[in-house]
RNA sequence: GGUCCUGUGGCCGAGUGGCUAGGCAGAGGUCUGCAAAACCUUUUACAGCGGUUCGAAUCCGCUCGGGACCUCCA
Protein backbone atom coordinates (compact mmCIF):
# COMPACT_ATOMS: atom_id res chain seq x y z
CA UNK A 1 0.00 0.00 0.00
CA UNK A 2 1.24 3.37 -1.15
CA UNK A 3 0.58 6.02 1.03
CA UNK A 4 -1.73 8.38 -0.89
CA UNK A 5 0.54 11.77 -1.88
CA UNK A 6 -2.44 14.12 -3.84
CA UNK A 7 -2.80 17.09 -1.67
CA UNK A 8 -6.90 17.16 -1.52
CA UNK A 9 -8.65 19.74 0.22
CA UNK A 10 -12.12 19.33 0.77
CA UNK A 11 -14.65 22.45 2.12
CA UNK A 12 -16.13 21.41 5.65
CA UNK A 13 -19.02 23.11 6.72
CA UNK A 14 -17.64 22.56 10.53
CA UNK A 15 -14.92 25.22 9.68
CA UNK A 16 -16.71 26.92 6.47
CA UNK A 17 -13.73 26.75 4.52
CA UNK A 18 -11.30 24.44 1.91
CA UNK A 19 -9.48 22.04 4.64
CA UNK A 20 -6.45 19.88 3.58
CA UNK A 21 -7.79 16.52 4.30
CA UNK A 22 -6.18 14.40 6.53
CA UNK A 23 -6.97 11.05 7.66
CA UNK A 24 -7.06 9.77 11.09
CA UNK A 25 -5.10 6.79 9.93
CA UNK A 26 -4.15 6.69 6.42
CA UNK A 27 -4.24 5.06 4.12
CA UNK A 28 -7.86 4.28 5.57
CA UNK A 29 -10.21 6.47 5.21
CA UNK A 30 -14.21 6.13 6.89
CA UNK A 31 -16.73 7.40 4.28
CA UNK A 32 -20.35 8.32 5.64
CA UNK A 33 -22.95 9.48 3.60
CA UNK A 34 -27.05 9.84 4.73
CA UNK A 35 -28.85 7.59 1.83
CA UNK A 36 -32.56 7.48 1.02
CA UNK A 37 -35.55 7.18 2.75
CA UNK A 38 -37.18 3.94 1.21
CA UNK A 39 -40.64 5.37 1.53
CA UNK A 40 -40.64 6.52 -2.50
CA UNK A 41 -39.01 5.90 -5.60
CA UNK A 42 -35.75 8.51 -5.44
CA UNK A 43 -35.59 11.43 -8.08
CA UNK A 44 -33.23 13.01 -9.89
CA UNK A 45 -32.05 15.39 -7.37
CA UNK A 46 -31.26 12.76 -4.90
CA UNK A 47 -29.11 11.23 -7.67
CA UNK A 48 -27.03 14.11 -7.39
CA UNK A 49 -26.28 13.73 -3.87
CA UNK A 50 -24.91 10.20 -3.93
CA UNK A 51 -23.06 10.59 -7.80
CA UNK A 52 -21.01 13.51 -5.50
CA UNK A 53 -19.87 11.08 -2.78
CA UNK A 54 -19.53 8.24 -5.67
CA UNK A 55 -17.14 10.62 -7.14
CA UNK A 56 -15.22 11.72 -3.46
CA UNK A 57 -14.97 7.35 -3.23
CA UNK A 58 -13.50 6.91 -6.27
CA UNK A 59 -11.25 9.82 -6.18
CA UNK A 60 -9.99 9.25 -2.84
CA UNK A 61 -9.55 5.60 -3.55
CA UNK A 62 -8.18 6.39 -7.08
CA UNK A 63 -5.07 8.10 -5.07
CA UNK A 64 -4.65 5.15 -2.87
CA UNK A 65 -6.69 5.58 0.03
CA UNK A 66 -8.72 2.50 0.89
CA UNK A 67 -11.72 4.16 1.89
CA UNK A 68 -14.87 2.30 3.78
CA UNK A 69 -17.77 3.68 2.38
CA UNK A 70 -21.33 3.60 4.48
CA UNK A 71 -24.04 4.25 2.85
CA UNK A 72 -27.12 3.69 4.87
CA UNK A 73 -30.79 2.57 3.89
CA UNK A 74 -33.68 4.55 5.94
CA UNK A 75 -36.45 1.96 6.76
CA UNK A 76 -38.06 4.03 9.62
CA UNK A 77 -38.34 6.45 11.68
CA UNK A 78 -39.30 9.44 9.47
CA UNK A 79 -42.21 11.31 10.45
CA UNK A 80 -44.35 13.12 8.49
CA UNK A 81 -45.94 16.18 8.44
CA UNK A 82 -44.87 18.82 11.00
CA UNK A 83 -43.48 18.07 13.84
CA UNK A 84 -43.29 14.88 15.50
CA UNK A 85 -46.94 14.11 15.93
CA UNK A 86 -46.30 13.15 12.56
CA UNK A 87 -46.70 9.25 11.44
CA UNK A 88 -44.29 7.40 10.04
CA UNK A 89 -43.96 7.61 6.30
CA UNK A 90 -42.91 3.98 5.43
CA UNK A 91 -45.66 3.46 7.52
CA UNK A 92 -48.18 5.69 6.23
CA UNK A 93 -47.32 4.15 2.69
CA UNK A 94 -48.28 1.10 4.14
CA UNK A 95 -51.39 2.26 5.19
CA UNK A 96 -52.60 3.32 1.98
CA UNK A 97 -51.33 0.70 -0.10
CA UNK A 98 -52.49 -1.57 2.76
CA UNK A 99 -49.48 -3.74 2.32
CA UNK A 100 -46.95 -4.72 4.93
CA UNK A 101 -44.13 -1.96 5.82
CA UNK A 102 -41.56 -3.92 4.99
CA UNK A 103 -42.58 -4.55 1.18
CA UNK A 104 -42.50 -0.93 1.17
CA UNK A 105 -39.06 -0.61 2.00
CA UNK A 106 -38.22 -3.82 0.07
CA UNK A 107 -39.72 -1.58 -3.32
CA UNK A 108 -38.44 0.69 -3.17
CA UNK A 109 -34.71 -0.16 -1.87
CA UNK A 110 -34.96 -2.46 -5.18
CA UNK A 111 -35.84 0.99 -6.96
CA UNK A 112 -32.60 2.55 -5.44
CA UNK A 113 -30.47 0.24 -6.37
CA UNK A 114 -31.41 -0.38 -9.66
CA UNK A 115 -30.91 3.83 -10.20
CA UNK A 116 -27.58 3.30 -8.81
CA UNK A 117 -26.73 0.94 -11.12
CA UNK A 118 -28.33 2.73 -13.78
CA UNK A 119 -26.09 5.99 -13.13
CA UNK A 120 -22.95 3.32 -12.72
CA UNK A 121 -22.81 4.53 -8.79
CA UNK A 122 -20.27 2.07 -7.03
CA UNK A 123 -21.86 -0.07 -4.50
CA UNK A 124 -20.92 1.31 -0.56
CA UNK A 125 -18.69 -1.07 1.18
CA UNK A 126 -21.56 -1.62 3.95
CA UNK A 127 -25.26 -0.18 3.30
CA UNK A 128 -26.56 -0.76 7.05
CA UNK A 129 -30.19 -0.32 7.44
CA UNK A 130 -32.32 1.49 10.22
CA UNK A 131 -33.97 -1.62 11.03
CA UNK A 132 -31.29 -3.64 11.37
CA UNK A 133 -29.79 -1.47 14.81
CA UNK A 134 -32.51 -1.19 16.75
CA UNK A 135 -30.63 -3.18 19.93
CA UNK A 136 -27.69 -0.36 18.97
CA UNK A 137 -30.41 2.33 18.73
CA UNK A 138 -32.03 1.79 22.30
CA UNK A 139 -28.89 1.45 24.02
CA UNK A 140 -28.23 5.01 22.43
CA UNK A 141 -30.86 6.30 24.23
CA UNK A 142 -29.85 4.77 27.65
CA UNK A 143 -27.04 6.24 27.78
CA UNK A 144 -28.33 9.69 26.35
CA UNK A 145 -30.76 9.01 29.39
CA UNK A 146 -27.84 7.68 31.64
CA UNK A 147 -25.68 11.44 30.85
CA UNK A 148 -28.67 13.36 31.93
CA UNK A 149 -29.47 14.75 28.19
CA UNK A 150 -32.49 12.81 27.36
CA UNK A 151 -35.96 12.60 29.72
CA UNK A 152 -39.03 9.98 28.83
CA UNK A 153 -42.37 11.74 28.67
CA UNK A 154 -45.09 9.98 28.08
CA UNK A 155 -43.20 6.71 26.81
CA UNK A 156 -40.91 8.87 24.06
CA UNK A 157 -37.42 9.77 24.76
CA UNK A 158 -36.34 13.73 24.07
CA UNK A 159 -32.72 14.89 23.65
CA UNK A 160 -32.38 17.94 26.28
CA UNK A 161 -30.67 20.80 23.61
CA UNK A 162 -30.78 23.10 27.02
CA UNK A 163 -28.75 21.00 29.10
CA UNK A 164 -26.56 19.60 26.12
CA UNK A 165 -25.19 23.59 25.86
CA UNK A 166 -25.40 23.06 29.13
CA UNK A 167 -22.57 20.83 29.94
CA UNK A 168 -19.92 22.22 27.31
CA UNK A 169 -22.35 20.95 23.95
CA UNK A 170 -22.92 23.45 21.00
CA UNK A 171 -25.84 23.03 19.50
CA UNK A 172 -25.90 24.90 15.75
CA UNK A 173 -22.53 25.10 15.43
CA UNK A 174 -22.64 22.64 12.23
CA UNK A 175 -25.16 24.48 11.00
CA UNK A 176 -23.89 28.15 11.92
CA UNK A 177 -26.94 28.99 14.32
CA UNK A 178 -27.18 30.44 17.11
CA UNK A 179 -29.14 28.73 20.05
CA UNK A 180 -31.07 32.18 21.11
CA UNK A 181 -32.37 33.14 17.42
CA UNK A 182 -33.03 28.90 17.09
CA UNK A 183 -35.02 29.44 21.02
CA UNK A 184 -36.85 32.73 19.73
CA UNK A 185 -38.06 31.23 16.39
CA UNK A 186 -39.90 28.09 17.76
CA UNK A 187 -41.36 29.96 21.13
CA UNK A 188 -44.57 30.24 19.02
CA UNK A 189 -44.99 26.91 17.70
CA UNK A 190 -45.39 25.44 20.97
CA UNK A 191 -47.71 22.92 21.70
CA UNK A 192 -46.08 19.89 21.92
CA UNK A 193 -46.26 19.13 25.73
CA UNK A 194 -44.38 16.26 25.76
CA UNK A 195 -41.05 18.42 25.18
CA UNK A 196 -39.56 20.35 27.46
CA UNK A 197 -38.22 22.57 25.17
CA UNK A 198 -39.72 22.68 21.47
CA UNK A 199 -35.82 22.31 19.70
CA UNK A 200 -35.83 19.41 22.03
CA UNK A 201 -35.93 16.48 19.29
CA UNK A 202 -37.26 12.92 19.41
CA UNK A 203 -34.88 10.08 20.21
CA UNK A 204 -37.42 7.57 20.57
CA UNK A 205 -41.04 7.57 19.99
CA UNK A 206 -44.22 5.48 21.72
CA UNK A 207 -45.86 4.21 18.46
CA UNK A 208 -49.77 4.66 18.57
CA UNK A 209 -51.95 1.88 18.27
CA UNK A 210 -52.48 2.19 14.90
CA UNK A 211 -48.76 2.62 14.33
CA UNK A 212 -47.37 -0.61 12.35
CA UNK A 213 -43.94 -0.52 12.93
CA UNK A 214 -42.94 -1.00 16.83
CA UNK A 215 -40.22 -2.10 18.47
CA UNK A 216 -40.09 -2.95 22.22
CA UNK A 217 -37.99 -1.08 24.42
CA UNK A 218 -37.83 0.58 28.06
CA UNK A 219 -39.80 3.45 27.92
CA UNK A 220 -42.61 2.00 25.10
CA UNK A 221 -43.30 0.12 21.97
CA UNK A 222 -42.13 2.63 19.49
CA UNK A 223 -40.02 3.90 17.11
CA UNK A 224 -36.31 5.37 17.19
CA UNK A 225 -35.94 8.84 16.16
CA UNK A 226 -35.13 9.98 13.07
CA UNK A 227 -31.44 11.51 13.16
CA UNK A 228 -30.47 8.57 15.92
CA UNK A 229 -30.03 5.94 12.94
CA UNK A 230 -27.07 7.71 11.42
CA UNK A 231 -25.12 8.00 14.77
CA UNK A 232 -25.30 4.41 15.47
CA UNK A 233 -24.66 3.17 12.31
CA UNK A 234 -21.45 5.52 11.53
CA UNK A 235 -20.03 5.20 14.36
CA UNK A 236 -20.45 0.76 14.76
CA UNK A 237 -18.62 0.77 11.44
CA UNK A 238 -16.35 3.56 10.99
CA UNK A 239 -15.54 4.23 15.08
CA UNK A 240 -16.39 6.98 17.67
CA UNK A 241 -15.09 9.60 15.54
CA UNK A 242 -14.62 9.06 11.66
CA UNK A 243 -13.35 10.94 9.05
CA UNK A 244 -16.16 12.78 6.51
CA UNK A 245 -19.67 12.64 6.39
CA UNK A 246 -21.51 13.87 3.44
CA UNK A 247 -25.09 14.60 2.47
CA UNK A 248 -27.05 17.07 1.07
CA UNK A 249 -27.02 20.34 1.98
CA UNK A 250 -30.66 20.33 2.79
CA UNK A 251 -30.04 17.41 5.82
CA UNK A 252 -27.35 20.07 7.19
CA UNK A 253 -30.19 21.18 9.81
CA UNK A 254 -31.48 19.58 11.71
CA UNK A 255 -30.15 15.95 10.72
CA UNK A 256 -26.66 16.40 10.80
CA UNK A 257 -26.73 19.14 13.57
CA UNK A 258 -28.59 16.99 15.84
CA UNK A 259 -25.98 13.72 14.76
CA UNK A 260 -23.20 15.73 16.24
CA UNK A 261 -24.94 16.93 19.05
CA UNK A 262 -25.75 13.00 19.53
CA UNK A 263 -22.33 11.80 18.92
CA UNK A 264 -20.95 14.50 21.06
CA UNK A 265 -22.91 13.17 23.81
CA UNK A 266 -22.29 9.75 23.82
CA UNK A 267 -18.77 9.39 22.56
CA UNK A 268 -17.66 12.15 23.98
CA UNK A 269 -16.30 13.32 20.74
CA UNK A 270 -17.34 15.36 17.34
CA UNK A 271 -18.38 12.29 15.13
CA UNK A 272 -16.66 13.13 12.09
CA UNK A 273 -14.13 15.41 11.25
CA UNK A 274 -14.60 16.64 7.81
CA UNK A 275 -18.64 17.53 6.96
CA UNK A 276 -19.56 18.04 3.27
CA UNK A 277 -22.91 18.81 1.88
CA UNK A 278 -24.26 18.84 -1.48
CA UNK A 279 -26.25 21.50 -3.32
CA UNK A 280 -29.30 20.84 -4.78
CA UNK A 281 -30.63 20.66 -7.99
CA UNK A 282 -33.06 22.78 -9.11
CA UNK A 283 -35.72 23.30 -11.94
CA UNK A 284 -36.34 26.80 -12.90
CA UNK A 285 -34.38 27.89 -10.09
CA UNK A 286 -36.88 26.03 -7.81
CA UNK A 287 -35.48 23.14 -5.71
CA UNK A 288 -36.45 19.78 -6.80
CA UNK A 289 -38.42 18.09 -4.37
CA UNK A 290 -41.05 15.29 -4.15
CA UNK A 291 -43.24 17.82 -2.08
CA UNK A 292 -43.02 20.61 -4.69
CA UNK A 293 -43.97 17.95 -7.36
CA UNK A 294 -41.26 19.21 -9.60
CA UNK A 295 -39.05 16.18 -9.64
CA UNK A 296 -38.01 13.66 -12.38
CA UNK A 297 -38.12 10.16 -12.01
CA UNK A 298 -34.81 8.41 -13.55
CA UNK A 299 -36.98 6.14 -15.48
CA UNK A 300 -38.68 9.18 -16.86
CA UNK A 301 -35.29 10.73 -17.38
CA UNK A 302 -34.32 7.72 -19.80
CA UNK A 303 -37.69 7.42 -21.92
CA UNK A 304 -38.20 10.98 -21.99
CA UNK A 305 -41.99 10.70 -20.78
CA UNK A 306 -41.80 13.51 -18.44
CA UNK A 307 -44.01 16.81 -19.35
CA UNK A 308 -41.38 18.85 -18.87
CA UNK A 309 -39.08 17.01 -20.49
CA UNK A 310 -38.48 17.72 -24.50
CA UNK A 311 -36.58 14.39 -25.07
CA UNK A 312 -34.71 11.22 -22.84
CA UNK A 313 -31.56 11.62 -22.14
CA UNK A 314 -29.13 8.91 -21.15
CA UNK A 315 -28.02 7.96 -17.85
CA UNK A 316 -24.41 8.83 -18.83
CA UNK A 317 -25.30 12.22 -20.04
CA UNK A 318 -27.18 13.75 -17.11
CA UNK A 319 -23.63 12.03 -15.13
CA UNK A 320 -21.97 14.21 -17.39
CA UNK A 321 -24.07 17.06 -16.75
CA UNK A 322 -24.15 17.08 -12.83
CA UNK A 323 -20.56 16.59 -13.05
CA UNK A 324 -20.32 19.56 -15.02
CA UNK A 325 -20.93 22.01 -12.26
CA UNK A 326 -19.43 22.15 -8.94
CA UNK A 327 -21.54 19.78 -6.59
CA UNK A 328 -21.33 23.01 -3.90
CA UNK A 329 -23.10 25.19 -6.54
CA UNK A 330 -26.99 24.28 -7.38
CA UNK A 331 -27.63 22.98 -10.94
CA UNK A 332 -30.31 24.04 -12.84
CA UNK A 333 -32.13 21.17 -14.97
CA UNK A 334 -32.98 22.27 -18.29
CA UNK A 335 -33.49 20.48 -21.91
CA UNK A 336 -30.86 23.30 -23.43
CA UNK A 337 -28.26 22.46 -20.81
CA UNK A 338 -28.94 18.43 -21.11
CA UNK A 339 -28.74 18.41 -25.02
CA UNK A 340 -25.51 20.41 -24.84
CA UNK A 341 -24.20 18.06 -22.27
CA UNK A 342 -25.61 15.02 -24.44
CA UNK A 343 -22.91 16.00 -27.28
CA UNK A 344 -20.21 16.66 -24.90
CA UNK A 345 -20.75 13.49 -23.42
CA UNK A 346 -20.60 11.53 -26.77
CA UNK A 347 -17.20 13.15 -27.80
CA UNK A 348 -15.85 11.91 -24.68
CA UNK A 349 -17.61 8.74 -25.31
CA UNK A 350 -16.45 8.47 -28.71
CA UNK A 351 -12.35 9.28 -27.51
CA UNK A 352 -12.81 6.71 -24.49
CA UNK A 353 -13.49 4.47 -27.25
CA UNK A 354 -10.93 5.18 -29.62
CA UNK A 355 -8.06 5.58 -26.63
CA UNK A 356 -8.76 2.13 -25.71
CA UNK A 357 -7.49 0.80 -29.48
CA UNK A 358 -4.18 3.48 -29.67
CA UNK A 359 -1.00 1.85 -29.28
CA UNK A 360 2.05 3.05 -30.01
CA UNK A 361 4.25 2.71 -32.97
CA UNK A 362 8.25 3.81 -33.00
CA UNK A 363 9.40 5.88 -35.80
CA UNK A 364 12.91 7.09 -36.15
CA UNK A 365 12.33 9.97 -38.39
CA UNK A 366 9.54 11.52 -36.31
CA UNK A 367 10.62 14.63 -34.42
CA UNK A 368 9.29 14.67 -30.82
CA UNK A 369 6.96 17.59 -30.30
CA UNK A 370 7.67 18.60 -26.35
CA UNK A 371 5.29 21.63 -26.39
CA UNK A 372 2.86 18.67 -27.01
CA UNK A 373 4.69 16.63 -24.30
CA UNK A 374 4.14 19.66 -22.13
CA UNK A 375 0.69 19.91 -22.99
CA UNK A 376 -0.34 16.45 -21.65
CA UNK A 377 1.73 16.71 -18.75
CA UNK A 378 -0.03 20.16 -17.75
CA UNK A 379 -3.87 18.86 -18.75
CA UNK A 380 -2.45 15.40 -16.77
CA UNK A 381 -1.39 17.78 -13.62
CA UNK A 382 -4.32 19.80 -14.23
CA UNK A 383 -6.75 17.23 -13.65
CA UNK A 384 -5.74 16.49 -10.03
CA UNK A 385 -5.44 20.12 -9.05
CA UNK A 386 -9.03 20.37 -10.01
CA UNK A 387 -10.16 17.35 -8.19
CA UNK A 388 -7.96 18.23 -5.12
CA UNK A 389 -9.44 21.57 -5.36
CA UNK A 390 -12.89 20.27 -3.36
CA UNK A 391 -13.86 18.10 -6.19
CA UNK A 392 -13.95 20.31 -9.10
CA UNK A 393 -15.16 18.29 -11.83
CA UNK A 394 -16.08 20.87 -13.77
CA UNK A 395 -12.23 21.90 -14.31
CA UNK A 396 -11.52 18.31 -14.31
CA UNK A 397 -13.77 17.80 -17.24
CA UNK A 398 -12.29 20.45 -19.24
CA UNK A 399 -8.68 18.81 -18.55
CA UNK A 400 -10.36 15.40 -20.08
CA UNK A 401 -11.64 17.75 -23.56
CA UNK A 402 -7.79 19.18 -23.59
CA UNK A 403 -6.71 15.37 -23.69
CA UNK A 404 -9.66 14.40 -25.75
CA UNK A 405 -7.68 16.64 -28.08
CA UNK A 406 -4.79 14.68 -28.67
CA UNK A 407 -6.39 11.34 -28.52
CA UNK A 408 -8.18 12.26 -31.50
CA UNK A 409 -5.18 13.17 -33.40
CA UNK A 410 -3.44 10.21 -33.15
CA UNK A 411 -6.84 8.65 -33.81
CA UNK A 412 -7.05 10.79 -37.56
CA UNK A 413 -3.47 9.93 -38.00
CA UNK A 414 -2.68 13.77 -37.70
CA UNK A 415 -0.43 13.39 -35.15
CA UNK A 416 2.13 10.11 -34.78
CA UNK A 417 2.21 8.61 -31.27
CA UNK A 418 6.66 8.34 -31.76
CA UNK A 419 5.92 12.72 -31.90
CA UNK A 420 4.68 12.34 -27.99
CA UNK A 421 7.36 9.33 -26.95
CA UNK A 422 6.26 5.76 -25.46
CA UNK A 423 6.28 7.04 -22.31
CA UNK A 424 4.11 10.57 -22.40
CA UNK A 425 1.78 8.17 -25.37
CA UNK A 426 1.25 6.00 -22.45
CA UNK A 427 0.51 8.18 -19.88
CA UNK A 428 -2.14 10.19 -21.78
CA UNK A 429 -3.98 7.33 -22.80
CA UNK A 430 -4.08 5.49 -19.83
CA UNK A 431 -4.72 8.67 -17.85
CA UNK A 432 -7.46 9.81 -19.92
CA UNK A 433 -9.15 5.95 -19.42
CA UNK A 434 -8.81 6.12 -15.89
CA UNK A 435 -10.14 9.63 -15.22
CA UNK A 436 -12.84 8.72 -17.37
CA UNK A 437 -14.11 5.61 -16.32
CA UNK A 438 -12.30 5.42 -12.71
CA UNK A 439 -12.77 8.77 -11.31
CA UNK A 440 -15.81 10.52 -12.93
CA UNK A 441 -17.55 6.85 -13.92
CA UNK A 442 -18.27 7.70 -17.19
CA UNK A 443 -18.75 4.89 -19.52
CA UNK A 444 -19.64 4.08 -22.98
CA UNK A 445 -23.10 3.37 -23.84
CA UNK A 446 -23.32 0.85 -26.34
CA UNK A 447 -26.19 0.98 -28.58
CA UNK A 448 -25.30 -1.75 -31.45
CA UNK A 449 -23.76 -4.79 -31.08
CA UNK A 450 -20.22 -5.04 -32.55
CA UNK A 451 -20.49 -7.57 -35.09
CA UNK A 452 -23.04 -6.39 -36.92
CA UNK A 453 -21.70 -3.31 -36.71
CA UNK A 454 -18.51 -4.11 -38.49
CA UNK A 455 -20.13 -6.32 -40.78
CA UNK A 456 -22.14 -2.99 -41.81
CA UNK A 457 -18.63 -0.89 -42.09
CA UNK A 458 -17.15 -3.06 -44.47
CA UNK A 459 -20.29 -3.18 -46.88
CA UNK A 460 -19.87 0.73 -46.73
CA UNK A 461 -16.04 0.14 -47.96
CA UNK A 462 -17.10 -1.96 -50.53
CA UNK A 463 -19.63 0.49 -51.99
CA UNK A 464 -17.43 3.30 -51.36
CA UNK A 465 -14.96 1.40 -53.43
CA UNK A 466 -16.71 0.68 -56.13
CA UNK A 467 -18.39 4.54 -55.41
CA UNK A 468 -21.89 3.50 -55.09
CA UNK A 469 -22.62 6.48 -53.44
CA UNK A 470 -26.54 5.89 -53.36
CA UNK A 471 -25.51 2.82 -51.40
CA UNK A 472 -22.95 4.52 -48.98
CA UNK A 473 -25.74 6.43 -48.36
CA UNK A 474 -27.92 4.11 -47.60
CA UNK A 475 -25.40 2.67 -44.92
CA UNK A 476 -24.89 6.00 -43.71
CA UNK A 477 -28.74 6.38 -42.73
CA UNK A 478 -28.33 2.74 -41.26
CA UNK A 479 -25.96 4.16 -38.88
CA UNK A 480 -27.51 7.37 -38.08
CA UNK A 481 -30.60 5.91 -37.15
CA UNK A 482 -28.49 4.06 -34.04
CA UNK A 483 -27.30 7.42 -32.91
CA UNK A 484 -24.04 6.44 -34.75
CA UNK A 485 -22.21 8.53 -37.35
CA UNK A 486 -19.22 7.13 -39.99
CA UNK A 487 -16.35 8.69 -40.02
CA UNK A 488 -13.96 8.34 -43.45
CA UNK A 489 -10.87 9.43 -42.39
CA UNK A 490 -8.01 9.01 -44.90
CA UNK A 491 -6.46 5.71 -43.78
CA UNK A 492 -9.50 4.35 -42.24
CA UNK A 493 -13.27 4.26 -41.73
CA UNK A 494 -15.15 3.35 -38.16
CA UNK A 495 -18.18 4.62 -36.75
CA UNK A 496 -18.28 6.99 -33.90
CA UNK A 497 -21.34 8.02 -31.36
CA UNK A 498 -23.61 10.92 -32.63
CA UNK A 499 -26.03 12.39 -30.95
C1' G B 1 -39.07 37.81 10.00
C1' G B 2 -34.00 35.34 11.22
C1' U B 3 -29.53 32.89 9.08
C1' C B 4 -26.97 31.97 4.68
C1' C B 5 -25.98 31.40 -0.58
C1' U B 6 -26.25 33.48 -5.38
C1' G B 7 -26.61 36.91 -10.14
C1' U B 8 -20.64 35.35 -15.52
C1' G B 9 -20.92 35.87 -23.05
C1' G B 10 -26.93 33.13 -27.27
C1' C B 11 -27.42 28.66 -23.45
C1' C B 12 -25.06 25.71 -19.48
C1' G B 13 -21.08 26.35 -16.25
C1' A B 14 -15.72 26.95 -13.78
C1' G B 15 -13.06 30.83 -11.76
C1' U B 16 -11.63 34.95 -5.51
C1' G B 17 -7.00 40.52 -7.04
C1' G B 18 -3.17 41.00 -12.64
C1' C B 19 -2.41 35.28 -16.71
C1' U B 20 -7.32 31.71 -22.94
C1' A B 21 -11.63 27.79 -18.08
C1' G B 22 -14.47 24.12 -20.50
C1' G B 23 -18.95 22.27 -23.03
C1' C B 24 -23.04 23.50 -26.44
C1' A B 25 -24.50 26.94 -30.19
C1' G B 26 -22.54 30.65 -34.17
C1' A B 27 -18.60 32.11 -38.06
C1' G B 28 -14.30 30.81 -41.25
C1' G B 29 -10.80 26.98 -42.77
C1' U B 30 -8.34 21.82 -43.64
C1' C B 31 -10.15 17.03 -45.11
C1' U B 32 -14.29 14.77 -48.24
C1' G B 33 -17.95 12.19 -54.17
C1' C B 34 -21.19 15.04 -50.88
C1' A B 35 -21.38 14.87 -45.85
C1' A B 36 -20.23 13.54 -41.00
C1' A B 37 -16.40 13.03 -37.57
C1' A B 38 -11.74 15.10 -36.31
C1' C B 39 -8.32 19.11 -36.19
C1' C B 40 -7.09 24.59 -36.78
C1' U B 41 -8.79 29.79 -36.34
C1' U B 42 -12.59 32.90 -34.35
C1' U B 43 -17.13 36.42 -32.28
C1' U B 44 -20.05 37.56 -27.65
C1' A B 45 -18.87 38.30 -20.37
C1' C B 46 -18.68 39.12 -15.51
C1' A B 47 -26.77 42.48 -12.53
C1' G B 48 -26.53 48.05 -11.33
C1' C B 49 -24.19 52.06 -8.56
C1' G B 50 -20.30 53.59 -5.39
C1' G B 51 -15.68 52.44 -2.68
C1' U B 52 -10.65 50.02 -1.55
C1' U B 53 -6.28 49.10 -4.86
C1' C B 54 -1.08 50.58 -9.33
C1' G B 55 -4.82 46.97 -10.92
C1' A B 56 -11.40 43.74 -9.37
C1' A B 57 -15.76 39.22 -12.41
C1' U B 58 -12.80 38.28 -7.94
C1' C B 59 -12.43 42.45 -1.69
C1' C B 60 -16.10 46.17 0.89
C1' G B 61 -20.94 48.93 0.95
C1' C B 62 -25.68 49.94 -1.05
C1' U B 63 -29.70 48.83 -4.65
C1' C B 64 -32.32 45.37 -7.57
C1' G B 65 -33.19 40.12 -8.96
C1' G B 66 -33.02 34.60 -7.82
C1' G B 67 -32.62 30.70 -4.27
C1' A B 68 -31.81 27.59 0.29
C1' C B 69 -32.46 26.56 5.48
C1' C B 70 -35.38 27.81 9.89
C1' U B 71 -41.01 21.75 9.34
C1' C B 72 -40.23 16.21 6.11
C1' C B 73 -36.55 16.64 2.34
C1' A B 74 -30.44 14.37 -1.14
Amino acid sequence: MTTPTQPLKLYNTLTRRKDLFVPIAAPYVGLYVCGPTVYNYVHLGNVRTFLTFDTLFRYLTHIGYKVRYVRNITDVGHLVGDGDDGEDKIGRMAKLEKIEPMEIVQRYTNDFHSVTELFNLLSPSIEPTATGHMVEQIEAVRVLIDKGLAYESNGSVYFDILQYNQQGGNYGKLSGRILEDLLNETRDLDGQSEKRNPLDFALWKKAAPEHLMRWPSPWSNGFPGWHLECTCMSTKYLGKQFDIHGGGMDLKFPHHECEVAQGQSIYGEEPARYWMHSNMLTVNGQKMSKSLGNSFLPSELVTGTHHLLEQPYSPMTVRFFMLQSHYRSTLDFSNEALKAAQKGYKRLANGLRIAKTLTYTEADDVAVDEKKQQEIRKAIADFYGALNDDLNTAVGIAQLFALLKYINMLYANQLQSAALGEEIFTELKESFIQFMEGVLGLTEEKTGSDAVLDGMLTLYREYKDQKQYDKVDQVRSYFKAQGLAIKDMKHRIDWAYEE
